[in-house]
DNA sequence: TATGAATGAGGGTTCATTCAT
DNA sequence: TATGAATGAACCCTCATTCAT
């Protein structure tokens, strides 16, 4: 609403306009989720949030599960953005130095541990927002995540122990299994938080997801099938 | 419905026929899933196809959460009795012949895959189920897991590269954070389904659960750190 | 049903339009009211009622309790419009030939039997009504009560013996009072009705709410305090 | 079950077993009722409360509605004893100094507003009490509620301004009108309070109820008809 | 393109009461 | 008389989505 009080509002007219709009709802999500539940986030309060009309970010998202999917993209994006560079540098490095602190499988715990809403979109991706979507918003997603996976995924194979082509793309495939099993236990509900603190013996269920993570890495690339049956 | 009429419902009194009941509900809760998704169960449902009234679940359950909490209590139960000889053996065989065919990654992939119910509920055991019960049952919960962890926890423990205390426990929880991300990953809905299948290029999305959790597993055992930095 | 079938139903967009679909809604819950007791009517049937879907009645209406205490308003204030100037000519009339049947309290007695819908809203007001609102909306409520009271509250005032400021105001609330519960006590239930009917013993119970209602106002007023302890 | 585990628990036998157990769960109604709404009294808390079995009170009363119909009994009954010799002297008194702080409109309020437990089921009694219950029930409450009045009903009606044949009656039956009226407005929910508070403007609609009660009781009284139109 | 009024599907849960034991 | 397992009716409200304007 403050937007359109202060007169800022416009009509998306141009492409570029609409592409304003399209990521004015997109942050407006983020923030919205930033704060409550998937289930609890609503799209009338993300247009709300927006200071647009509820119907408007319908005009731009089919679904409330199409636009977090996209939300997903756009930081699946940034994340491996950050991640080809840093990959290449910590492979190099850990060829030289193994078991060194800066390692891959420490990069990419630590900075997907750093995205609070990669961390929380991640898990219901197939689990919710895959659920109801229609063939071609899934085609285009899959599509998107397959280029963008792929510099990484490159990069990864060639450095993993006897990487054959496509290595890398199941790397990374398990590597984001890994990912969402892990987010979803280290992260309890109230409840299970509270059993576990009350006794000492559920400790073990506990889970630091960075060092997790980093470990299950770790174990993933050492072990990696060097030579197939 | 059915035993009622066949006048075969009794009213369960003793502790044995409350198990009895408690079972049927179970039961029928199993049956009706096994057709529905989670959200698609309904409690009435469930109690229809037990054969007793809408409220009578509830006197074995407190929520819908608590009732499929248990039927995956159970599932796991039998899952991991079948596991302990098996892991065993496995371990053994593996030590002989390594990459045979008979290791254990393998028996595992198999052996959950063949339970359609624990699949399923998998998945669900975080990101819903643990969400609504209270510090109690969630207590409970977590202590049997414990238990029921224990000995298969401490054969793998032996079998894994400087198997350490604990080192059991870890790899349970990194296996079931594996098979929680590779479940949902392999089950595409059906919209995804027909993307992935409509382009070539999106082929390595489509993911066959046994293969992928089996070299997952077999990479996480090769892999496990065998000394500590 | 019937006006959107009919092809007369139309989005409300302007702030007329939209004070006639809540008027629309509001007759509807007096029609629906008029029939079944206050937990017997449904917001659904109130809906269906209206001609409207299930979910339309709350865009105008927070909770079932925030429409009913609308239509207790709306009542009142047609009520009290009716009573402001019967009650001058009443009060005068009174002066000249006391104890007349053109008094105050007949006046007052017979109008309020005249309503049936504020006859039955009237006893819910406290006790059921008022106990599921937030507080913004008991303050409006209280307010607008406040305004609809002070004429009539200003006119009593002149007539009361010895009318002291505020006493108007008491006077009002004392007779609220006393019509909750005297409607209450001569609307038994059937049961009660049948109980007292079978036992002539019992015919006091048996109350006529205007005969009752008119000499309890009337020794109100005669007995109204004419100067202070 | 306190009762029952010290094996202080007896199978009511004899006809005082039988009012001693009766007695129990009215206690107990009490008991629980003093802490929760009327609605929030469940009767399997109320024979939890009692230490018997869930299905026990039911023994006793035929419904909810009846055990808090005993209840109220008792304590109206408890109430008219307490009232008939202070009725009395404060008449007595009331004759010898008007206006004093004795009379007998005091006293009532006083002694109401002193009994909490009949406060809060006096505003039940015809809204939902006698609402579930069957005819015999609703005559025997009838006409025992007569027998207590009588004596009550005489002192009264020897004090009244013109005192009639039934003239004491009527005048119970309208302070009862008053009571209810009165209780209920001057207990408002938490909302409504919150709401009066807010604004000095609704001042007047924050009812004290001994002040109310003896000043409306005193009018009724004054103003009483002493001679029939 | 934007609006926002209207839609309508959807279900876990409580609890007074019954009745077999 | 007492038990407690079983019953089953009953319902407000949310909110993603649509579509007339």
């Amino acid at each position: 609403m403050a937007d359109r009080e202060a007169g800022k509002f416009i009509r998306a007219r141009s492409e570029n306009e609409k592409d304003l709009r399209r990521d004015q709802v997109l942050d407006a999500a983020a923030r919205v989720f930033s704060r409550d539940d998937y289930e609890a986030v609503t799209m009338a309060r993300v247009a709300e949030e927006a200071g647009v009309a509820k119907g408007t970010p319908y005009r731009y998202f089919a679904t409330k599960e199409a636009l977090f999917l996209e939300l997903l993209t756009r930081e699946i994006g940034d994340w491996f953005a950050e991640l080809v560079p840093v990959a290449d540098e910590a492979a190099v490095a850990e060829a030289a130095i193994a078991g060194s602190g800066a390692s891959l499988p420490g990069f990419v715990a630590r900075s997907l541990s750093a995205r609070p809403l990669l961390t929380r979109l991640l898990p219901l991706l197939h689990a919710v927002l895959e659920r109801n979507i229609d063939v071609e918003t899934a085609l285009r997603f899959k599509r998107r995540l397959a280029e963008t996976m792929a510099p990484v995924a490159a990069t990864f194979e060639r450095h993993l122990p006897g990487g054959r082509a496509g290595d890398g793309f199941s790397f990374i495939l398990r590597t984001h299994a890994l990912a969402i099993g892990l987010l979803q236990m280290s992260r309890p509900s109230a409840a299970v938080k509270a059993a576990l603190g009350s006794d000492p013996a559920l400790a073990p269920f506990d889970l630091d997801f960075v060092q997790e993570f980093e470990a299950a890495l770790g174990a993933l690339i050492r072990g990696w099938p060097s030579e197939h049956p």
